[in-house]
DNA sequence: AACGAAGATGCAACCGTTTACAAAAAATGG
DNA sequence: CCATTTTTTGTAAACGGTTGCATCTTCGTT
């Protein structure tokens, strides 16, 4: 590997201009930044990241914090902030923060600490108070992506307006005996995990829709844990039983959403015929299940947040104040207006798209 | 933030008896070493990393390289790297490269090779001859995971011995006519993506398994995108036709699986009586779907490689020739003998699980 | 008691850049 | 044409660690 000493030394100059002529910092003559150029190519030089990064204190890279759990969210908001970071000239090293043991403080206290990150991104993290203390102390801009961080830029989907319309969209076709499907036991009773927070704030959205066109009495929640196994076992238990006579459910993410057509569908029920369903999340299999749901966009979210690190990195740091991406109603073929006949329980169940 | 330097004043000794002390590389007296580590935790001291490395040459950290998009795959993965690289102190830089444009080469040449990386991982990616020339020169254990890399270590599933596997499971039930669902058009054609090389073990593994019973001429191939629309399509196109009179479908992935048993579903037809159907990878999905497939782990994959990367790093570098993964089937209930009676057509879809 | 080996520590150089400062060269203005 | 400003370049000192070498202690041996 060649040094910045040796480029100097091929194109006659001292180490300092060469550094300039590359970097484009302070005062550099047209024909040397030339000359240095080419000799920096023919010797196929490149900066030591290292040296670069002890010299300015800056290191061009940023630090994710993602619990690697949640794949489609995971995936589309690292490749939203991947695409910025690296055409930036960024890296983005990841730090998987899901598992609850003492791994998770060593991150915060260690990770972080030893190399200066130019910038901090917490994707779907609740951090606790000392967690949030050790990256303000580093003194670089930060950012919440997926889960509101009090204090810190926070790129977050309306969860609120997002359940909002989806209730709005089931009570215009005339439903009134909407299910709210999904969520931790206790509501309201704010857990550590992030994820209760997208709850409350669905949970509410859809609340309110409901208390807005009076239907307040009507509410219904039934806990369920955010995927397709869970959302399954909460649409057989609550469409086998013909004591709760719901025209339709709104499930809190897709997943749960799918779970529930396919526990109608082995339940004999069609939808939407017996049951509609509305998903939340515009998961990629949205479409091949013709769920109605509230198309969010994570990627956007991840690209937007990189952007304004960037910069933040770029200018002094002022905060951002960044608005809640608007939540979009996709309808497909899930959802339709209540039957008025009795719902069937032995009907074949040939599901059109 | 303290230096070194702090904390051997705090302690009383020179730095370099304070680095000493607290990397244990070379001699350090038990007291003068706890004198050392105290006052490193009262003044909350942390190595620089950019100092560090500049000084060794060693980054403590390793690049993993990987296309963001089979999101199942890739969590998988990453979740297995991460948990090792990060419990042995390594950080782990993670570049997108799914996209061809010149984002993908400006990783190999410029953001590989300013940071000093210790190691270099790639997943499910097949380099240019150039690419691998740029990474070999970094002189780093390297490994490649998902899909094999000649002339490097490769963390790979055993995809030939997976679909026979899946097969044999299938002719063991009494099936003749199994069509494989998935690859691309022109199979064996050998293009770019790595995802071919997955596809041709996978096809030969199931081809070597009919031709060993003896149903070489009953061979079926339909190609299909490996996601779960395509394979809902290809299954209703497959089983839409009676001229096709197959009793069981070996798909390629799970997504494809369930793409196929959700089109049966909507033509009526039910699982596993008048088609089975096995997939291939041991999706999360699997069991809510009651899909038989053949388990593998990608998790372990990565966990393994990671290890074996950094127990070169240690040691000399000398390739670790990894063997690959047994894959293991997982028998549920999309998968029986085949009906003796014509498959019916618009039987209820009561699925059991 | 003398000797050598091993253990502990400090000094100083080095890793590869950047940058404040000084000095020289070129451009500008009156 | 000279004074002044602006560019251009080089020298040297950081940045925060690590490590070879020399020195000084401690021991264990004979």
């Amino acid at each position: 590997m060649s040094t910045i000493a040796d480029v100097a030394r091929l194109a006659g100059v001292s180490k300092s201009t060469a550094s300039r002529a590359l970097s484009g910092q302070g005062y550099a003559a047209p024909g040397t930044r030339e000359k240095v150029e080419e000799a920096a190519h023919t010797l196929g030089y490149t900066v030591s990241a290292n040296a670069s990064g002890l010299a300015t204190g800056k290191s061009q890279s940023i630090a994710v914090l993602i619990p690697i759990i949640n794949r489609w969210f995971l995936a589309e908001v690292l490749q939203g902030l991947e695409s910025i970071l690296l055409s930036a000239g960024y890296d983005m090293t990841v730090y998987n923060i899901s598992n609850n043991n003492r791994t998770r403080s060593r991150v915060f206290e260690y990770f972080l600490a030893r190399r200066s990150f130019d910038g901090v991104i917490l994707v779907g993290i609740n951090p606790t108070a000392e967690e949030l203390e050790s990256i303000t102390r580093m003194e670089c801009p930060t950012a919440a992506v997926g889960a509101p961080i009090a204090g810190l830029d926070s790129y977050v989907l309306d969860d609120y307006r997002a359940a909002q319309l989806a209730t709005e969209h089931l009570l215009a076709l005339g439903h009134t005996r909407i299910a709210f499907v999904g969520g931790p036991e206790e509501h309201f009773h704010n857990n550590d995990p992030a994820s209760s927070l997208v709850h409350n704030d669905r949970f509410r959205g859809y609340e309110s829709a409901m208390r807005d066109a009076g239907h307040a009495d009507a509410v219904m929640h039934a806990p369920c844990p955010l995927d397709l196994e869970s959302g399954r076992q909460a649409g057989r238990s609550w469409l086998a039983h013909p004591e709760h006579p719901l025209s339709a459910i709104l499930a809190e993410s897709d997943e749960v959403a799918f779970g529930i057509i396919l526990a109608a569908h082995e339940l004999g029920k069609v939808v939407p015929h017996d049951v509609s369903v509305v998903g939340i999340d515009g998961h990629d299999y949205a479409d091949t299940f013709s769920l109605t749901t509230i198309q969010q966009s994570p990627q956007q979210l991840g690209s937007t947040a990189a952007h304004d690190v960037l910069r933040r990195i770029a200018t002094g740091n002022e905060r951002t104040y960044p608005a809640a991406v608007a939540p979009e109603l996709v309808v497909r073929s899930s959802t339709t207006a209540p039957s008025t006949t009795a719902p069937s329980t032995t009907a074949p169940s040939t599901t059109e798209t």
